[in-house]
RNA sequence: GGUCCCAUCUUCUAACGGUUAGGAAUCCAGGUUCUCAUCCUGGCAAUAGGAGUUCGAUUCUCCUUGGGAUCACCA
């Protein structure tokens, strides 16, 4: 029997910039689909017409080619399961609902959103769970798109099998009636994205830990549905720096593009998201992304969350420029020069990177750590004035200029207190 | 509150049930380099707590504690 060709998929919602912690989702993703040959599909779950953030998209293409997460089929290029964009699928969903319905396993939610949230305030009040089942309508009207439509669920204790986590389970509690399309006519994520794995024949679907407890609903899903469920890999969050949270926007993640312009190289980006979480159980800590590729695997993936530490970015950045050649680096540096080195030859801009190449960490420290080659420094006159009695400095005052300043600094107590 | 996940230095992490618990970032002290940086040497620093299984537990089991996730017509 040949083995199945591994494909994974990257889909985030558009609605705005793509921090770290998605991006390391998508590296893995990725890393698994080019080590096995397979392929890598970018899908965009716009189902959501809300939280949708104008060109969010584009952002996102901008953000994966900067790293070179290079996508074989995707929203943007189309491929062999094309649409890959949900808002263009709605007729699928539609048709794997009707399924549902037909086999009286989806059903039309009478109640109103005030009603409903009547039944979870009551819950809450006793301080018990709600579970929408216990509300199950015995005779739901015939779906006609203004209602919910809703799964009918198969509360059970489930166990399963995660690529990183392990053995799972879970008890009947954690299956419910959940909304599979809503009243806008959108899919819900947690409906959507099982018939979109199963129509684009993904093979591995890789996300972090935050759907686990929604896992549990999937399987219930594939079940009703009559579909194989693919290889489920969990990964861990990654926290935000003070360790307390998952990495998101509201806490202040930033755009990876943001580390672009930093001056981070991509290599440093995927090696260092692939730290987090993943080593390869050597001492090796810089990977190329030719290594990556060779040497990731599922099973060295850590189940406990990491923290997005930039001070160790930094130095793993450093690492990368060192290992570029001259060339290489002058081509990276040509939009950080400062302003003073516009005028500059490129000869002797090379020649001044050959002197701060090996301290530097982020391109963007460029600019203050060269300026004074390309331009005069300014002294200040009052200074000049101070010691010399006058504020023009030519070039012949210039040298009793220093002797004097020598002079006064050797008889000065130059301690640290003093200063 | 229900359900679920997680737990080694400050941080990222390694350790077939047997190691003086290793490496890396940061920090500190030296050395090399006319400065800085790079580089080299050394140092600080951890198995959350308690039971159990075992000749032996960071590793397996249970409890406690702590952290996190999720309980939406968001993904």
């Amino acid at each position: 029997m040949p083995e199945k060709i591994v494909r994974t998929r990257f889909a985030p919602s558009p609605t705005g910039f793509q921090h770290v912690g998605g991006i390391r989702t998508a590296l893995f993703a990725w890393l698994l689909a080019r080590q096995n040959k397979g392929h890598f599909i970018l899908r965009l779950e716009d189902t959501d017409k809300v939280r949708e953030v104008e060109g969010s998209a584009d952002h996102l293409v901008k953000s994966l080619h900067w790293l070179g997460l290079e996508w074989d089929e995707g929203f943007d290029k189309g491929g062999q399961f094309a649409p890959y964009k949900q808002s263009d699928r709605l007729e699928s969903y539609k048709l794997w609902a009707q399924k549902l319905i037909k086999s009286g396993r989806a059903y039309a939610d009478p109640y109103t959103q005030e009603e409903v949230d009547g039944f979870r305030k009551d819950c809450e009040a006793k301080k018990k769970p709600f579970l929408f089942r216990d509300h199950r309508p015995d005779n739901p009207p015939k779906w006609d798109g203004s209602q919910p439509l809703r799964f009918k669920s198969d509360p059970k204790d489930r166990t399963w099998h995660d690529a990183v986590m392990g053995d799972m389970h879970s008890g009947a509690e954690a299956n419910d009636d959940f909304v599979l399309i809503k009243t806008d006519g959108y899919p819900t994520y947690n409906f959507a994205h099982i018939v979109d794995d199963a129509e684009m024949d993904i093979s591995h679907v890789i996300r972090t830990q935050e759907f686990v407890s929604s896992t549990p609903r999937f399987l219930d899903l594939y079940e009703a549905l009559g579909l194989k469920q693919p290889v489920l890999a969990t990964l861990p969050f990654v926290m935000a720096i003070d360790g307390k949270k998952k990495l998101s926007k509201r806490d202040g993640a930033k755009d990876v593009l943001d580390y672009a312009k930093m001056g981070i190289l991509p290599e440093t980006m995927l090696n260092f998201l692939a730290s987090l979480g993943w080593n390869d159980g050597t001492e090796q800590e810089i990977f190329s992304p030719q290594e990556l590729i060779k040497k990731f695997s599922l099973e060295r993936v850590q189940t406990s969350p990491a923290r997005f530490d930039e001070q160790r970015l930094h130095w793993m950045n450093g690492m990368h420029i060192r290992a570029l050649d001259q060339d290489e680096l002058m081509k990276l540096c040509s939009d950080y020069w400062p302003n003073e080195a516009k005028d500059a030859g490129e000869d002797y801009k090379k020649q001044v990177l050959g002197l701060v190449s090996e301290r530097l960490k982020l391109l963007s420290e460029l600019g203050e750590l060269t300026s004074f080659f390309f331009a005069d420094p300014n002294v200040d006159d009052k200074l000049k004035g101070l010691i010399l009695g006058e504020t023009k400095l030519e070039a012949s005052k210039a040298k009793k200029f220093l002797e004097v300043s020598i002079k006064t600094v050797e008889s000065s107590d130059f301690s640290v207190d003093k200063l």
